[in-house]
RNA sequence: GCGGGCGUGGCGGAAUGGUAGACGCAACGGACUUAAAAUCCGUUGGGGGCAACCCCGUGCCGGUUCGAGUCCGGCCGCCCGCACCA
């Protein structure tokens, strides 16, 4: 046996030994309980980096543990290889996508075969791959034709450098996510997916998902913004109005304080604004310069209310002789509600610095309890808080809910005639739940001659928008519609699919090379046999990655997406991981898929990831020379001693300075490349790392000396197994030693012990504290072994323990380094392999102690300990305890006040 | 502004309301070595004492409890998410 292991040799030696015998292909007719494990697939941008490395070693951890326990573990690997990175590459190199691509994904695999990751590569695949896409081009139409896919006229989020529609979402400060560019509003058909459809449920159903982190439950929580309130139509004053208006829709949840009410604001781009701005110059120049702020200047915004009054005047519904003035303002957003709000400036911040600046005064509607209302006044500080109504008439002396109930009730049975012109836009967002046939929009009843609805409607309202997934690209899934002058929208007959990407496309002007090419849109439509075009936009990539999921469950299915009941065997995912900077858009947009697709019969469940879990970032110390300039960690050379690290240039040897820890990034060239730490160490230490220290929510620090401290170990775990393995040898000649009985039993309830802790530990993934239970078997059983060297002589017994304990160490250590585990299984003689061991069960004889020893507390602190048998009762402690010296000395021979015996954990005598 | 999380040695972090600091890193001492590396053995929250031991200590201030890092209330700080959301 070698006395050092060398992972460089032994890696891809045991690679190929799990390869040949094809132990992680998983079959889909294998009978045993099934367990889906996945990482969130990555994008192939042609090299792994330590998140990779860190968010595969987990999910490889947790798949190689279930195997072991008996499983059928699902755990695949794909690429999510739409992206518009391809198409730059395709600019700046001129290398097609295509070809691009598959280069990267051909030297990623690479890379991650390297990391010995436990993953069904036979179900490999690409979402760019026409074999995939071509499904999800089928269930684009049958989305469509459950109306959940629609064509809609839409103000878009325009990115200008990118040439394409971005997802609000994808909008970050008024920045588009990915060029950084500011985002213009433009008015374009767009193909949208209907999940507002879903709001309710997909809220409701996030309390079902009690194996997701609670912050990224709150954060879709948030993100779907429900609220509850009443709409509420205000009739304009005829002398005032632009023609053709006669009322505005404000949505509100306070109508609690109607009676407080001091003005109207809508929207800038609010159909009334822009009425009134029709006629009035100096008004449209206010509109302009708030769009004109609009998206960037969030900041100035904030301090800054301001308002135009259009002239207009509202009446109040519960007083006709009452008008409110209707101001354009720049702090209500068109995007939620109806674009429209009453202001009530006591009971809202906002309302209250507007009404300040333009001198409309303030009435206060609710009183804070113990506060006399004839003394209560609102200055600059509004109160949002609950109280007793006051100066609001008949709802005087009510509460906030009481008030609110009264309003809505009184309003919804009050009515007005219903507009004599249909809205176009500004339309509140539809209602749930969704209204029955017959009711709705231009309805109304009939009273006399004249069609009136009710005032105000009970509303609930959602921040959520449909997801808008058309994207002016070439390197994404076509839309598969046609468009007919004759026939209007098309779908493409399914036995047309896919609509391939054209391979011969250009990319040396900007905008979408499919648009640009010379023939591929231009067909005949599949109805009428006339010339039309097909769609030249193609899918947001997050609809690629919101079913790949399912697809891995049977990839082979060439006729369908899915094969109904394999995918509904292994779904839901039994544990998703991957980062959190997914927790709104990938994971909301595959919970509306998975919907989306069991009403279209492609799949079975609702929820697709019954347990989720954020992993943490990596992160990296900077290094800055003098001059400000950034090195790597690979240039640097680190001293540590008493006073401190000290950081050179490796080449110059000037000093650097050592700056703050950030997350691994290029520009800050903190980065640390896997391929290095592989080559140098092997994939076990990094992967051992990896899982070391901190918790796996949480960042993770790289150092060079975390990572030698596991290379350490990792040879300290390889001589320990030897060292037993040759106990084992010699245990046949020895002469047998009566004495070993108790070092023999210590190193059994050490080695069970660390069994029963990391069973534990590794489901519930807390592998950092898997880590250190694997330290301290490795501990005791160093300690176990030099002691038993020292005694001079090794009895078959203690051999025997120490081979068991070598055994169950390298099973412990197996999920986390597979490659140390199996040369460790081989030296010691075990035939197989430890990928198809099974997982040991610890003997619960060896997990409890026929001794327990008791912390003793006096008043609470500890003063002493007490050993006491396993089975003595309360009252046997409480007689053991009060004869220790100690306890005698502070009670001084006084009885004393309570003895306080927790079993198992703890006594405490109060003095 | 709103919501959430976190605050423990030199550092990363352990600790079902029950012995605070497991385990690792760093540092220091010793053994081995001609020497170094590697390895092995030990020390390492602060203060006091010759010692047995004693006192203090989980961001700060209070509270509940026999007992609080943990629970409750109020501050301070950091991180994350959302944000004129009506």
């Amino acid at each position: 046996m070698q006395d050092r292991y060398n992972a460089r040799e032994a890696e891809p030696r045991w690679q190929k030994a799990w390869d040949a015998r094809g132990i992680f292909a998983t079959r889909n007719d294998d009978p045993r309980p099934k367990y889906y494990v996945l990482e969130m697939f990555p994008y192939p941008s042609g090299r792994i980096h330590m998140g990779h490395v860190r968010n595969y070693t987990m999910g490889d951890v947790l798949a190689r543990f279930m195997r072991a326990r008996g499983h059928n573990v699902l755990h695949p690997m794909g690429w999510d290889a739409f992206g518009l990175p391809a198409e730059n590459a395709a600019m700046e190199r001129k290398i097609p996508p295509r070809a691009w691509t598959y280069q990267n994904i051909a030297a990623m695999k690479a890379q991650l075969q390297t990391m010995g990751l436990s993953l069904d590569w036979s179900r490999e695949f690409a979402t760019c791959d026409p074999a995939y896409y071509k499904h999800q081009q089928k269930m684009f139409l049958d989305f469509m034709r459950a109306g959940l896919a629609e064509r809609e006229k839409r103000k878009v989020n325009w990115d200008p450098v990118d040439m394409t529609v971005l997802a609000n979402e994808q909008v970050i400060d008024g920045r588009g996510w990915r060029s950084g560019a500011v985002v213009e509003q433009r008015e374009m058909n767009q193909w949208v997916f209907k999940i507002t459809k879903y709001s309710q449920e997909l809220l409701d159903a996030l309390d079902t998902l009690d194996r997701w982190p609670e912050k990224v439950r709150l954060m879709q929580r948030n993100w779907i913004g429900r609220s509850e309130g009443l709409l509420i139509r205000f009739a304009l004053d005829q002398k005032t109005a632009p023609s053709g208006e006669s009322e505005v829709k404000v949505f509100t949840t306070r109508h609690d304080t109607l009676f407080g009410a001091k003005f109207i604001g809508v929207a800038p781009d609010h159909p009334l604004a822009q009425a009134a701005a029709a006629k009035n110059p100096a008004l449209a120049a206010f509109i302009a310069e708030c769009k004109r702020h609009g998206t960037a200047q969030a900041i100035i915004d904030t301090q800054e209310k301001l308002g135009f009054d259009t002239g207009i005047r509202a009446l109040h519904p519960f007083d006709p002789a009452w008008t409110l003035p209707v101001y354009v303002t720049n702090f209500v957003l068109m995007e939620y509600g109806t674009g429209a709000i009453f202001g009530c400036p006591a009971h809202d911040q906002r309302d209250l610095d507007f009404v300040n600046k333009y001198g409309l005064g303030v009435t206060p509607v609710v009183c804070p309890p113990d506060v006399d209302p004839k003394s209560f006044v609102i200055t600059d500080v509004a109160y949002d808080g609950d109280g007793r109504m006051i100066n609001s008439r008949f709802l005087d002396g009510m509460s906030v809910d009481e008030a609110k109930e009264e309003v809505a009730r009184l309003l919804e049975h009050a009515t007005l005639p219903v507009p004599a012109r249909p809205r176009e836009s500004g339309e509140p967002p539809p209602p749930y739940p969704p209204p029955q046939a017959g009711e709705g929009k231009g309805g109304g009843r009939l009273r006399g001659n004249e069609r009136v609805e009710p005032v105000a409607e009970r509303q609930v309202n959602f921040r959520l928008r449909d997801w808008g997934i058309s994207r002016q690209r070439y390197w994404g899934c076509p839309i598969p519609v046609i468009h007919c002058e004759n026939c209007g929208v098309v779908p493409v007959p399914d036995a047309d699919l896919p609509v391939a990407l054209p391979e011969d496309a250009t990319f040396d002007k900007p905008g979408n090379a499919l648009d640009h090419h010379p023939t591929w849109k231009h067909v005949t439509c599949p109805q009428c046999g006339g010339p039309a075009t097909r769609e030249t936009d193609t899918m947001d990539t997050f609809v690629d990655s919101s079913w790949y999921f399912a697809r891995f469950t049977d990839p082979w299915n060439e006729s369908a997406p899915t094969t109904r009941p394999v995918v509904d065997r292994y779904l839901p995912v039994d544990q998703y991981i991957g980062g959190v900077e997914h927790a709104i858009l990938h994971l909301l947009y595959s919970r509306f898929f998975t919907r989306a697709m069991k009403v279209t019969g492609h799949i079975g469940i609702d929820e697709p990831f019954a347990g989720m879990f954020t992993q943490g970032m990596v992160v990296h110390e900077t290094y800055q020379t003098a001059a400000g300039e950034y090195v790597t960690p690979a240039e640097v050379k680190i001293e540590a001693g008493p006073n401190g690290r000290r950081a050179h240039l490796i080449a110059t040897g000037e000093e650097v300075n050592i700056g703050s820890i950030e997350k691994m990034s290029k520009s800050k060239r903190n980065t640390v490349d896997p391929d290095d730490i592989i080559g140098e160490y092997g994939a076990d230490v990094a992967r051992w790392f990896m899982l070391s220290d901190s918790p796996p929510d949480r960042d993770v620090i790289w150092t060079e000396e975390g990572v030698q401290g596991s290379w350490r170990f990792v040879q300290k775990l390889w001589r320990q197994v030897a060292e037993a393995a040759e106990l084992a040898e010699a245990a046949a000649v020895c002469g047998s030693r009566q004495a070993e009985e108790a070092a023999v039993l210590a190193l059994r309830k050490a080695a069970h012990g660390a069994l029963a802790k990391v069973t534990g530990d590794i489901p519930r993934l807390r592998f950092n504290r898997c880590v250190a239970h694997i330290y301290e078997l490795s501990n005791a059983f160093q300690a176990s072994l030099t002691a038993a060297r020292q005694a001079g002589g090794i009895s078959p017994a203690y051999a025997a323990a120490a081979r068991e304990a070598a055994e169950i160490m390298v099973l412990l250590f197996s999920p986390m380094m597979p490659h140390l585990a199996e040369e460790c299984w081989a030296a010691l003689g075990k035939s197989g392999l430890v990928a198809e061991s099974p997982w040991p069960d610890a003997e619960q004889a060896l997990l409890v102690e026929d001794t327990v020893t008791l912390p003793v507390q006096i008043n609470g602190r500890k003063r002493a300990e007490v050993t006491v048998s396993r089975s003595a009762t309360p009252a046997e402690i409480e007689r053991a305890v009060l004869e220790l010296d100690d306890v005698k000395r502070a009670l001084d021979g006084r009885a004393p006040k309570k003895v306080i015996v927790v079993p198992q954990r703890i006594v405490n005598v109060v003095a």
